[in-house]
DNA sequence: GATCTATGAATGAACG
DNA sequence: CGTTCATTCATAGATC
């Protein structure tokens, strides 16, 4: 399988990010599990992890800015430990993250 | 097709601001050069891609005729190339064309 | 013109 | 790492 020739998918055309209002709620500061609606889970689904803007922010940044591609595993868990503070993650999703945009970039 | 309900989807929920600004590499600045000619998509619409009949057809016979179901990058460069003579194209639109296809047929 | 359906597009996860 | 799978979001076009 040769991808040299191919561009396609612009890597972020337009990430579906819904702008969902905050929740003014003031609901106590429990953890939810993998529940969602503490962190601004932004998409409603339960199964797989969505980021956060801020995560997604963040993530954007050490790619295109620190041109972090391929984070080493000590860099995976550094970065989920900072992005945890918006919502919950794991390292996989870090791990994963970094991986599929670049197997996209080109 | 799987008849599958669909979720209502509402109105206000489903605006998507673009919080980040436009990458310039954007492929959707073009529209596609005043049609008017013969294989004119059925609409103008720059929106999303809708193969024209004589694409479509091509891609199917590709698909079930030649039982093509996942073209390497090369192949989806190539068909691309010669689907363009009948309508503007990209190289993503053959890769999600053969992906939807084949991720439906289950 | 509101609703429904087929399908284009996106992306997290996983495979070989 | 390139490729493939699974699921979801978004919308063009048909139908009512």
């Amino acid at each position: 399988m040769e991808p040299r020739t191919l561009q396609l998918m612009e890597l972020q055309t337009q990430q579906q990010m819904e702008l969902q209002a905050q929740q003014p709620t003031e609901e106590g500061g429990s953890i939810q599990a993998a529940g969602s609606s503490a962190n601004t889970p932004i998409r409603p689904t339960n199964n797989r992890w969505t980021p956060t803007l801020d995560q997604l922010r963040i993530l954007q940044e050490l790619y295109y800015d620190k041109v972090l591609k391929s984070p080493t595993p000590e860099q995976i868990q550094e970065i989920c430990l900072h992005l945890q503070q918006y919502g919950q993650i794991e390292g996989k999703n870090v791990f994963f993250w970094f991986q599929n945009l670049k197997a996209r970039e080109r």
